[in-house]
DNA sequence: ATAATAGCGCGAAACGTTTAGCTCTGTCAA
DNA sequence: TTGACAGAGCTAAACGTTTCGCGCTATTAT
């Protein structure tokens, strides 16, 4: 039904090999170039991916892990890569393992089984047997958000520790002494880094910890809801609070305003990625911004680096183990976040 | 590098068409069953889609069109289409045109190019054009959400008129005569029917439209905010709101709350979409429900029983013009959403 | 005028499957 | 015992590309 590159040749009186060589790029004289692209625009000729990539031994397409659809983060991050890939005429393949490490596993295998040619994968959990896989499937995985333990792998990071520092340092020279952090959940690397963080601004300012005001959540909106009315009941509650992602923040939010209490006044807030909700919402929010857009471009691009340098190393000769690629040291890239100047922090009277 | 099926058929002491027919669910006899299980696992092979492509003309991928990747509602449904069609081994290409249409024409030349089986699209407005190019390639068209004049697609639609006519009835009861509500673009399909289901309810109650309570947003978070703002503001404000989907509903309460407003005592609310929302917030909002899951759920199947279609038809002789599938008329699915009885209307003092 | 060279185009062999149609082996009914 | 038949496996031809290496033509240098 569909045309082929043969239909294409015979209408412009030419070889396949010929009309091959224009489609990828190679120069044809004038007249021929012509009568090809005439042929195929009047066929509706495409070229068709399954044999070309049969032949080429590449699906030019990519797959991405991560833990849910349903972040923010992670919506706005494929978004990014999705933009750069297929810029490079690549599709992207989108698993979501719902934060469990066996569907993790699962959804990995099914990549593999799509011949993805190199994956992009935010890790559920510590485990590190989908990525794995993989490894060993040979081709090129970037890790992103959260590095896993003894996987060598390029990865794309952002500064959590620093940012959340930065933020709970902000919280501390107005004055607050008892801040409450909502986390994620206590296993996950940017859990233990932002917390990390924030110790390290307390310690830095001389300051004891009150422990009682971390509280762990999941991540969810909900959980952000939940984790601010169980601080704000404690017998002595915190006068500032940290969301540390996007949907806490918003919950948090929520269940302020339903205590009815204001920002900064009774609270002093400081919130978590969404840039553009803190630009809208009075008072504006001073917020900890992560540099979604550029984790999901820095992370395509250095998968994109990796795939043509496996396509180099591919015409010369290359080592039984892999290829030349792994030559190539691992890479890690580590993004600064910052801090937006909003009017929700407010300084304690001493 | 990776093994073949010849690898596996040498292994196994058996011919490639043996090793094939059995990979493919043909029955071999037992000894050789083990024999190829064996081989298979020792090769850690898989079947090469690329090759199989080739030969069965099909990539068992579909792909996905919606107007934006940050809409909840996008997002759950993708979930479940992604759920649905990989229990199938089909894989989704998700390809977002940030409301454009031109980019919607871009991408749809995409998941062609790289030969979906079939698309399911979330048209981004009236314009025909991408849907046209999908038929025109001769693959099944899933509408979801908003059908398109003129395209004679199989369409999986949400009642949104009884629906919103529910919600704004229910308010209607309860006294209120100006209602406001938040809708989303003027011209998209389903802001017109949640809008006439909001007329025909105050039709319904012999009511006059107070007009100046209808506020269009694009959908979004701030759109929510800056929607019941502006309503709030009028000379007479109104007394109930109902916002029309996820993103509004909670940018609304964000706003409903940063002004100081409780609910139901000061403004009764309804909200849209987002079932665990409305469980956790106090007090309990009353929604209208979309069965999101369902439409992903239904949209998939519909698509896969056009692809087995195609298949049946294909082993048989088909006519010219595309195949025995185009027998089988379209079907337009209609889901019924439904109202939660939250505790976020009060009833007007008459 | 001739040799060297560069630029294009071509033939043909792969890539790894699926599948139609054949052969072979063994079983069972007559 | 023989013929028919079923079950299992095999041979070989496709599917639509890419690409290597060769041959032809025309241009340039000598």
């Amino acid at each position: 039904m569909a045309a082929t590159i043969k239909d294409v040749a015979r209408m412009a009186n030419l070889s396949i090999a010929t009309v091959s060589k224009y489609i990828n790029g190679g120069h044809v004289i004038d007249a021929n170039r012509v009568a090809i692209e005439e042929a195929i625009r009047q066929l509706d000729y495409r070229v068709n991916t399954m044999a070309r990539g049969l032949k080429t031994r590449r699906t030019k397409s990519i797959g991405v892990l991560i833990p849910s659809v349903r972040m923010i983060f992670c919506m706005d991050m494929i978004s990014a890569i999705e933009d750069e890939l297929s810029r490079e005429d690549f599709s992207t393949l989108i698993c979501d393992c719902q934060g469990r490490p066996e569907q993790e596993e699962r959804k990995m295998a099914f990549l593999l089984e799509k011949q993805v040619d190199g994956v992009i994968m935010m890790p559920s959990s510590s485990s590190s047997v989908a990525a794995r896989m993989a490894l060993a499937a040979g081709i090129p995985l970037i890790l992103v958000d959260r590095p896993l333990p003894d996987i060598a792998a390029d990865s794309v990071l952002v500064d959590n520790m620093t940012l959340a520092k930065a933020a709970t340092t902000e919280l501390l020279r107005a004055g607050h002494q008892r801040i409450g952090v909502i986390c994620g959940p206590e296993d996950i690397y940017t859990t233990k880094q932002r917390l990390s963080g924030y110790y390290e601004a307390y310690e830095a300012d001389n300051t004891q910890v009150a422990s009682d005001c971390i509280s762990f959540s999941d991540y969810s909106l909900e959980g952000g809801y939940k984790s601010l009315e169980k601080l704000m009941s404690l017998t002595e509650p915190p006068t500032a609070v940290l969301a540390t992602n996007y949907e806490t923040t918003i919950g948090a939010i929520m269940a302020i305003n339903r205590a009815g209490l204001r920002i900064p006044g009774d609270l002093s807030f400081v919130g978590f990625d969404g840039l553009d909700m803190s630009t809208l919402i009075k008072p504006e929010l001073t917020m900890a911004l992560q540099p979604v857009q550029q984790i999901g471009e820095q992370a395509a691009k250095l998968l994109l680096g990796r795939l043509t340098a496996n396509n180099k190393s591919d015409s010369g000769k290359s080592s039984i183990y892999g290829s030349d690629a792994d030559m190539i040291p691992k890479r890690e890239i580590m993004l600064a976040g910052k801090l937006t100047q909003g009017s929700s922090i407010a300084k304690m009277k001493i």
